[in-house]
DNA sequence: CTAACATAGTGGACGTGTCATCTATTCCCA
DNA sequence: TGGGAATAGATGACACGTCCACTATGTTAG
């Protein structure tokens, strides 16, 4: 095991503090919306997706992508919004493997009645506190995180016997 | 309801892509430990809250604070570490309702084990990544939001009937 | 054409995190 | 000093997210 550097101190400090603040942020975020509405904070990135759509329709390995999830978080989570009535499962015809996931009325109304909430709590607790500097800063950061992330991604899929 | 200010495209991007950042980070990170140990992402941090201190002990309250967890998370967590023999909990003589935790002969190997591959991680997704001033920025911003969290919390316990 | 491979989606098992609630103890002040 | 409030911690119920294995359908190369 060749030797480790550990993390300097404003290494630390940047790390640190970032994880907590996203923790934090997370975790208010989701008592807001549990608080004064009847959705989760998934379950609003769901509908937010959908209804960026004309047809308030998606496959489901597109609102995955869109989100950034996993397919099967994306299968169990559209699972039990469907049982709750805030979204509709819908066979696809163009590929007899898949399934479009539509927005009801009910989730429409409840997406409505939450968004000027969360959009209010985003604001107060993150973005009227920056500049534009450090928004672009921060943009940067998290693209060039990123595009690192997923420059390394194919490596494993190159990966063959 | 008054009229909400959705995001400008700046708010949006820097918004955007932090959520990114750090849904895939703490994936990738999580995901590295389980492979490369046997140890989870929460794991780790209670163990390394516990080495920081010279007789491997803290106070359960003392360990949700450190890692800024809830108390019930912290309890449910530990008891978890506890049944895998990666800490244990030992009574307080000084405050007879409160536990220490305490780090194993086990729990120290592990970590050890554990510590290098870890800090390579978010070195080479992370830290490696970005200059002096991005890290600063990062650290002002992520200080600055949890500040302003901390600043509103206690309105909370003021609210008495 | 068909065999191999890739992709869409499902579902179970399990670890994790929150909320609400409960007990026991300690603190504080009238 | 006695009694109410705060605090430490445990616990049960439930939502969430990942991993893995599986089915079914589509795609492609020989």
């Amino acid at each position: 095991m060749e030797r480790v550097e550990w993390l300097t101190e404003r290494e630390e400090r940047a790390w640190r503090a970032l994880q907590f603040m996203q923790m934090r942020l997370d975790g208010e975020l989701a008592r807001q919306l549990a608080t004064d509405s009847a959705l989760s904070y998934p379950d609003y990135r769901v509908l937010v997706a959908l209804t960026d759509r004309p047809d308030g329709r998606l496959r489901l390995f597109e609102l995955a992508a869109v989100l950034g999830w996993e397919k099967s978080r994306a299968s169990h989570h559209v699972a039990r919004m469907t049982s709750r009535g805030l979204v509709d499962k819908e066979p696809c015809d163009d590929d007899r493997r898949g399934a479009f996931v539509v927005i009801t009325e009910r989730g429409r109304r409840e997406l409505a009645d939450a968004a000027p909430g969360h959009v209010a709590t985003v604001r107060r607790l993150f973005v009227d506190l920056l500049s534009d500097d450090q928004l672009d800063s921060i943009a940067d950061v998290a693209e060039s995180v990123l595009a690192n992330l997923v420059r390394r991604e194919p490596a494993a899929s190159r990966m063959r016997l």
